[in-house]
Parts: C-alpha cells; sequence; structure tokens
DNA sequence: GTCGAAAATGTAACGGTTTACATCACGAAT
DNA sequence: ATTCGTGATGTAAACCGTTACATTTTCGAC
C-alpha cells in the first residue's frame, strides 16, 4: 500500500515518446528496434531510474528465473559447499537462488506438501540427499515441476550422483591395501541406511572390497551415528570396546572422522595403532593428516544447477529410460580422489 | 508459453458458485466469510488442486515474501550458520530466502547496482560484513529498499552487531591473565582493517586490552591472511620467525588458528610452547583443545532476519539517532563467551 | 413486520509486464 | 505510379490475483 512503486514502463515510454511494447523489446535487447530507438529508451529509462517489475515479469511470462535448493541442511560441510557451486551457476545465468533447508527428512508428508506448494513459485527445484519417494516424485512430475536431484534417483527426474559406491570401495580398498585385514565402519545414518542413498552406496562399496578380497563381514565392525564430530567419536568408542576392535576404520565424513580421532586420543592411542580413512577432504584433514577420499562438492553443486537450467530451458525433456543414469561426469572423473596422509601409513 | 498454468482462482469461483473475491477471501483466512463457504471453497480448492500464483499476489500486492541474504560467501564457517539461523526464521514467518554471496567487495560499484536491482525483487535484504560505504547505503535508502545490516553499521539503516571489540578484549585478557605480556595478533584481514569491521574492532580490543594493562603496542606482532587455516599457518609462521616470537597469539578465527597450531607442530613446537585463543568455537576446536571466544552466528542471523522482518512489518520505521545501535542482545549476552581449552594452559 | 446494523458476497478496477497481431513507413522491384 | 516486402512501432489482450466499494443477506430489536 503506502509501499512506494517506482515510474512503470508506462511512464518510461510516454517520456520516451513510443509505446510500452517499444519500451519493452528496446530495453530487453530484442529484435526489430531501431537502433537510435533502442539507445533513446535506454538513456530514459536509465534518468528515470526504471527497474522492471520481475513480479509483473513473471506473472505475464509464467517464469520467475527463481530456482529452490532443498539441502537437509544449509551450514554442514558438504551441503554448503555444493550451495555455493550451485548458487553462483544459477546467478550467472540469470537466476536466483532460493535455499531451503528441510531438517525433518521423516516427515515425508509435511515435505511433499511443501514442495508442491512451490508449484509456480519457482522454476525449479534441486533437491539434495533427501531421498524422495518414487511415489513422490511422480506426484512432482505430475505437477508440472521441474526437479534435479542430487545424491539420489528417482524414475521421473535427472540426478546429478557422485559414485558413492567407489568412494566406499575405495577407502576400504586402501586400507586392505595398507595390509588391515579387520576393518571398521563408521556410516552417518543412524539407522539402516537407504539403499541408493549416500550412505548406502557407500556401505555396499565397502562391503564389496571386503568381499573382493574374501574378507568375511562382521557387522559388529559397522557402527553409525550421526555425521557430526561427536557422533564420529562415540561410534568410534564403540568400536574401541569391542573384544577384537578393528586396526582400521573407514569412517564417511571428515567431520567424523576427526571425532573418531579424539576418541583414540582419549584412550592414549593414535593413528598408528588404528588407522583411519574419511571422506570429503575437510580444510583440516590436512592439518591432523587424515587420509581421505576427496569430493568435489562445488562441482556436483554446479552440474546440478546446470542440469536444472537445462531442463528448464528445454522445456521439460527427460527420457528416463536413456537420461536417468545422469553422472556428474566432473565429479565422477576429477572430483573422487585419494588423498593419502599419515592417519594410515604405518609408522 | 507451453508452460502448463494449473487452475486459476477463477477457475475455482465458477466450481464453488461464488466470486473470485470470495474465494480469495475464504482461502486466505481472512475474515467476513461463512464458515460454511470457507469449508467448500477450501474443499473444492484442494479437489482441484488450486493454488495461487504467487507472482500475481505479488503484482497485486507489492509484497514478495522474498528476502535476500548478501553474504561474502555462502560455505564459510560462520555466514553458513548465520545463513541458517536467518533462513529458518524466515522460512517460520512465511518467507523464502535468497542466498546470494559477494566475493568481490572491492567492486562497490557493481555491487551496489547490483543490490539496486533487486529493487522490487524482494522485500528486504540483509547485508552481512560487506561495510557498504554510507554514500551506497544512502542511495539503497533513497530506493526504498529496506536494508538491515550485520556486521557494521550505516547512519540509514538498523544494523546488528555483535560486540567484536569485546571479542578482542577478551581474548587478549584472557592471555594476560595467563601471564603472558608478549601477545601476538593474527587478523583475517590482509589489508588495513577498516575501522568499524568485524576484524577491525577485534583489532581494537586486542590494542585496548594491551594498553589496559600498559603493555606497548608492538606491530610487528600483529600479522594477517585470509580468514583461512592456510591464511592462520602462514601469519604464525611469520610470528615464530621474529626474533622475540610472542608467547601467547589471538587469533581472529578458530579456523586460522588450526592453522597456527600447524604451523607449530610443523616446528616440533606445541602451545605449551605458544599459547593460542581462537574465535568461533569451531566443531573442531573442542578435539584439538583450543581456547576460543564462542560465538552465536546462527543467533545473529536469526536476530538480523527478526530485525528485517519488524522492518518491512512497520513500514520502514527506523529512526537513525536512536535505533541507529541495535545489537543483537542475544549475542551481546548469551553469544559471546570465553571457552578455555588446553591451548591456553600452562602445563 | 419493519428497521438498521453487521455480516456475507459480488463487481470491477488495478497492478506492470509480455506478446500476438495489426499497422505503418519506406525503399525496391515492376 | 503501384505493389510488395521488411523492419519498426503500436494496440490491446492476456497473465492472475487483491481489494475498495457496492450490494445483498441475515438477524436481532422494537
Amino acid at each position: 500500500m503506502s509501499r512506494n512503486r517506482g515510474p512503470s514502463i508506462e511512464d518510461v515510454a510516454r517520456e520516451a515518446g513510443v509505446s510500452v511494447a517499444t519500451v519493452s523489446r528496446a530495453l530487453r535487447g530484442l529484435p526489430n528496434v531501431a537502433e537510435g530507438t533502442r539507445i533513446r529508451v535506454q538513456a530514459i529509462a536509465d534518468k528515470m531510474n526504471y527497474r522492471a517489475d520481475p513480479s509483473a515479469a513473471r506473472l505475464a511470462t509464467g517464469r520467475t528465473h527463481l530456482v529452490q535448493l532443498v539441502t537437509p541442511t544449509v551450514d554442514g560441510w558438504y551441503f554448503s559447499r555444493f550451495l555455493a557451486g550451485a548458487i553462483d551457476h544459477l546467478i550467472s545465468r540469470g537466476y536466483e537462488a532460493i535455499s531451503h533447508p528441510v531438517e525433518n527428512p521423516e516427515q515425508r508428508e509435511l515435505f511433499l506438501a511443501e514442495l508442491l506448494r512451490l508449484e509456480k513459485r519457482v522454476d525449479g527445484l534441486i533437491v539434495v540427499d533427501l531421498n524422495i519417494s518414487e511415489e513422490a516424485a511422480a506426484q512432482l512430475h505430475s505437477a508440472g515441476i521441474r526437479v534435479v536431484t542430487a545424491g539420489f534417483r528417482t524414475q521421473k527426474f535427472p540426478a546429478v550422483i557422485v559414485d558413492d559406491y567407489r568412494v566406499g570401495f575405495m577407502a576400504t580398498e586402501h586400507l586392505l591395501h595398507g595390509g588391515h585385514s579387520r576393518i571398521g565402519l563408521i556410516s552417518g545414518e543412524p539407522n539402516h541406511p537407504l539403499a541408493f542413498s549416500v550412505p548406502g552406496l557407500r556401505l555396499a562399496g565397502y562391503t564389496g572390497a571386503l568381499a573382493a578380497s574374501g574378507i568375511p563381514i562382521d557387522t559388529s565392525l559397522e557402527q553409525s551415528g550421526f555425521f557430526t564430530a561427536e557422533g564420529g567419536r562415540r561410534a568410534m568408542e564403540r568400536l574401541l570396546a569391542l573384544d577384537d576392535p578393528p586396526t582400521g576404520v573407514f569412517v564417511m565424513s571428515d567431520e567424523m572422522a576427526f571425532g573418531a580421532w579424539r576418541a583414540l586420543q582419549d584412550r592414549g592411542l593414535s593413528w598408528s595403532d588404528v588407522a583411519i580413512i574419511g571422506v570429503d577432504d575437510h580444510e583440516l584433514a590436512a592439518l591432523v593428516g587424515l587420509t581421505t577420499v576427496r569430493l568435489a562438492p562445488r562441482e556436483v553443486g554446479t552440474a546440478s544447477a546446470e542440469r536444472l537450467l537445462r531442463l528448464i530451458d528445454d522445456d521439460g525433456d527427460f527420457t528416463p529410460g536413456v537420461d536417468a543414469v545422469d553422472v556428474a561426469n566432473a565429479a565422477r572423473s576429477e572430483g573422487i580422489e585419494l588423498v593419502v596422509r599419515s592417519s594410515t601409513v604405518r609408522t
């Protein structure tokens, strides 16, 4: 109401002595506008400090140039970097990014309702690591919402995934090569991890590597907690309390690994006693000498954004059969990398 | 174009046998709608899967229910937590948050233009730690843009600030109490920090504490780098290379402190040789025993969001003289807290 | 049964763009 | 001189809600 709206396109048109259509075309750099006209209109618009109201443009075109990023949190090490990559890319392409954390992945119902509410709010959605059910995905799809998922797959939407099986395999293999045969696991999913979730795939990679070396699975060596340092510390304590503790442990994130390391210290141990390998290549991993599997969260974010923009531009092309396995190539080929430090070398 | 728009309010009205005005009122829970009508309309809207197009509502009301959060980065330890707090609060109040990092605070011109472009895009702006010039602030203000600043002040807008002078003072005082008299400083601002920026205030607190103890300032003890572990490491190396290195160092962030700690290790030293105190209370500070001044970034984010919403609701109330010093009370009284760990206790 | 106030509902203007289609101007070709 | 084509510009109809104001209904009081 008292909200002071600035000059409208009509004001500019009047001032410039042309029609609103011409102003609209001139300002947006469309063809079929005389060069002189364009310059004059631009000058007048600048002078009047005119700025097109995006709400009106959105109403007219149906495009908002807004993308919603849905992540478990906004301040996790991985997610904040994912977001940074996605946001930068979106901005460079003329979009703005709405960050929307969904803390409670349990409440699928609520969450879905939430997403559906967004229908005309944004041009598209990037949903990260939330393992939406196929049913929910189908609903979103039939509502005409454009979605790209990251870290998990659905039938309906393109997905950008990191090869997390490989992450788990690589890490475990590294420990095996180091001569370890009793290898523990610290997962970040307290409950039974979904088969195709990030922790689920890493677990599968771990199991697969063990199997490939003919080592029997001992589930007592699989501990889990939350994806935090504290969660890692507790899990490691449980491992250390075993009658026959592992000599090497694959920890699903560096932050958890820091906690695990702390648990060692608390018992007067170091990683010459228990080797540890983490995931992420957290800035501080180098400082404490933690071996890790480096990921490229920024690049995955960028790739997701790019995929979504393509989906938006192509007005919804996506053929499940062909395209369902949409891998972040950058993340696959360049991103996943073993970084060996002191935490896994025998002294 | 081919963008399939769903049912409009008119469709619902027709179906329900009432006018669009009634539908609008019913769905938004406005008064003066018969209870029966409200229920019926709601039911029909649900059945039709009707969802009001926010762009139309925005055009009509001039309110977008969008807030833009401008921070130096989106993935820094402090900023990601600030964002988490702000976003949660905004969402709980029916707003969505657009995250917009501005990497290059140097380019004031560009940055300002950027901000002005947002005029009708969002209901308000939260600008964190970017030290906009008074001139730029005045321009924003006269453009009618609602802004709350955090981490710095302007004449024109309410600011949410943490008492960073106190942070510096507290940290330095703690070292003084520990018996140190030769106290170094590692700042996160490579160049001369602005007097009222976060690093500037912490520096002032450091200087103030030294002065209060009658200790002369030795600028060779003031080193600075970027706000990263690597920056901290390098700065610490410079300090250690001095003829008469400090016995205690105030480091402006925990991440930098981790780097500083690493520099000690590289020389075979520990913090029984050089005491270190950081800022933030990073999750990993506890793990390595780093003493720190705990901040409450989430709460500062929340407070900023709350202040902005008030500014929006009150339609722009803000009296510079009275209100200019708008302190995040939570952050002042509860947030700043000294957490003593092993890095500053003599062994 | 009437009157009047309050509640419920309807009408229509308005917000500011975009864009399909119509029109116009101008030069080239005939 | 006429016609045609092409580029430049204008006209007006969407787009879809919100809301001031008008109108109708309801209901209690007399």
